[in-house]
DNA sequence: TAGGATTGCAA
DNA sequence: TATTGCAATCCTA
């Protein structure tokens, strides 16, 4: 037996996006054995308040251990695999530790950043208001959908399954012409950042301004982390007030600081190295900007202004991402006639880019799954439908799954080796924030020197065998924002 | 109260 | 008709 076992991430790693890996769902799945439920020994109509039937208790514990034990014995028979054992198992204390020391946050400038969006509501709220001529819900896309398009008369956009669509792209298009439209959306903006990332902060963070987030191990279909309660994986970056709310995540003491290492374009770069598409490589060993190049491949001249950059760097994550043209039109602001002949284009100047897709799509129906270059796998349900729909939909996810995914690995590798050298050497610093691409530090000012260039040497050279080196870049400041 | 639908935030 | 997530809100069952 092994010291550590985990019968969850051991099924995980066998079929990744599986639904139900808890035990009482494996014991069903493998043995056909239905698990006591908590409820059916806490009855507390029958019995006083945290009292419980002790026999079912028994059974229910007993039920625990034996149904571990039993899986274990079954999935041992598995082929081993080392994605398991030398990085999903390694990772889980990483993230424990990182859950526990968590994240300290800016209770006042979290409050003065909502006083400020409360009244930019308000204040839009009464506009909107006085337009429709009506109050109504304008969190309610129901409701808003009425008032633009039966009250109003406004041009009606897109349906959805239950009537008119009112997301930001219908009303975008209406913004020009009608002002309410605009209204409305800068009310959503705002009435999102003031409820998930505002209150949604506040509520959760502990007496001493500390937020821990859970880091789901074993939810994404591709091998990346999750995070829940809070998510501080989507939390805004940028723009506007919403860039402020990065502001608000600071050091656990005043005299450290946060300093935050990301990949540079990590999932081109794996494009790259995992197709041996010879331009792109070259592209990313002379040191040139990916976008730029990618942009003078598309348009055929050495000039390129900003806006024909931005295209590019649409298609650049867009075939990562099994983009059609008419996705690419959803993006950027061109025909779909243009769009074919821009990602026809990428293909062209990037034809073993082309050849690996091919490849990685007919391996796919063969075998029914598709591979990390680290050897995590996921199988693909759909990729041999006869329903073109529901196949296209899958290539994409093949398509896209050993690119994210080994972005994910890479990573992964990377904070189980950084965690293991600041143990080592007893360093304070400590690991507290991963966003998929990006590993953000609480560092003391005098390991700052030391840490700053280790920890970039480590996340660079996850596989030191790479036709191109992968590329970190690192910020430091007395706040998130700042650190970026 | 549970859960689907819509919307929008991140990499 | 571009991948992977989480969550707030509305609203029906």
């Amino acid at each position: 037996m092994p010291q550590f076992y985990d019968t969850l991430l051991r099924e995980y790693i066998e079929n990744p996006g599986q639904r139900g890996l808890g035990l009482d769902a494996l014991a069903d799945k493998h043995f056909d054995y239905e698990m006591i439920s908590y409820s059916d020994i806490t009855d507390k109509k029958k019995l006083g308040f945290e009292e419980v039937d002790l026999k079912q208790a028994a059974i229910y514990s007993w039920e625990d251990v034996y149904m571990t034990k039993k899986l274990y014995d079954k999935q041992k028979w598995y082929f081993p695999s080392k994605i398991y054992d030398e990085i999903e198992i390694p990772l889980l204390g990483v993230l424990v530790d990182m859950e526990l020391t968590g994240v300290r946050i800016d209770r006042d400038k979290l409050k003065w950043i909502g006083i400020l969006l409360e009244n930019h509501i308000r204040e839009l709220q009464k506009e909107i208001y006085s337009i429709s001529w009506e109050e109504f819900n304008i969190s309610s896309p129901k409701q808003v959908g009425e008032i633009l398009f039966e009250k109003l008369n406004l041009p009606k956009g897109k349906k959805t399954k239950t009537g008119y669509s009112v997301n930001a792209d219908v009303l975008w298009n209406l913004a020009k012409e009608f002002p309410i439209a605009q209204k409305i959306i800068d009310f959503r903006h705002y009435s999102k950042l003031l409820s998930t990332y505002i209150e949604g902060l506040l509520d959760i963070a502990t007496q001493n301004d500390t937020v821990h987030t859970s880091y789901n191990q074993a939810v994404t279909a591709t091998g990346r982390l999750s995070s829940t309660a809070p998510n501080l994986q989507n939390i805004p970056s940028w723009d506007g007030i919403a860039g402020e709310i990065r502001e608000a995540f600071i050091p656990h003491n005043p005299k450290d600081i946060l300093v935050a290492f990301d990949y540079s374009q990590v999932e081109v770069r794996l494009l790259a190295i995992m197709s041996w598409d010879t331009n792109l490589l070259e592209a990313f060993k002379r040191k040139r900007d990916i976008h730029q190049v990618t942009a003078e491949f598309i348009f055929g001249k050495k000039d390129i202004s900003g806006t024909m950059r931005k295209f590019a760097k649409a298609v650049n994550f867009g075939v990562i991402y099994g983009i059609s043209p008419f996705g690419l039109t959803q993006m950027i602001d061109i025909t779909q006639k243009e769009a074919r002949l821009y990602i026809d284009k990428f293909y062209e100047n990037y034809p073993k880019v082309r050849d690996f897709f091919d490849t990685t799509i007919e391996d796919c129906r063969e075998k029914n799954y598709v591979k990390t270059l680290f050897g995590r796998r996921r199988y693909i349900g759909g990729i041999n439908d006869r329903n073109a729909i529901i196949k296209k939909s899958a290539e994409r996810e093949a398509i896209n799954m050993p690119i994210q995914g080994t972005s994910a690995d890479i990573i992964k590798i990377a904070m189980i080796r950084i965690q293991k050298f600041l143990k080592e050497w007893n360093y304070k610093s400590k690991m507290i924030l991963q966003v998929h691409d990006e590993l953000v530090f609480n560092m003391t000012p005098d390991e700052k020197e030391v840490l700053k260039p280790k920890i970039k040497s480590i996340m660079e050279n996850i596989f030191p065998d790479a036709p191109i080196p992968l590329l970190v870049d690192s910020g430091e400041g007395k706040n998130w924002k700042q650190a970026k």
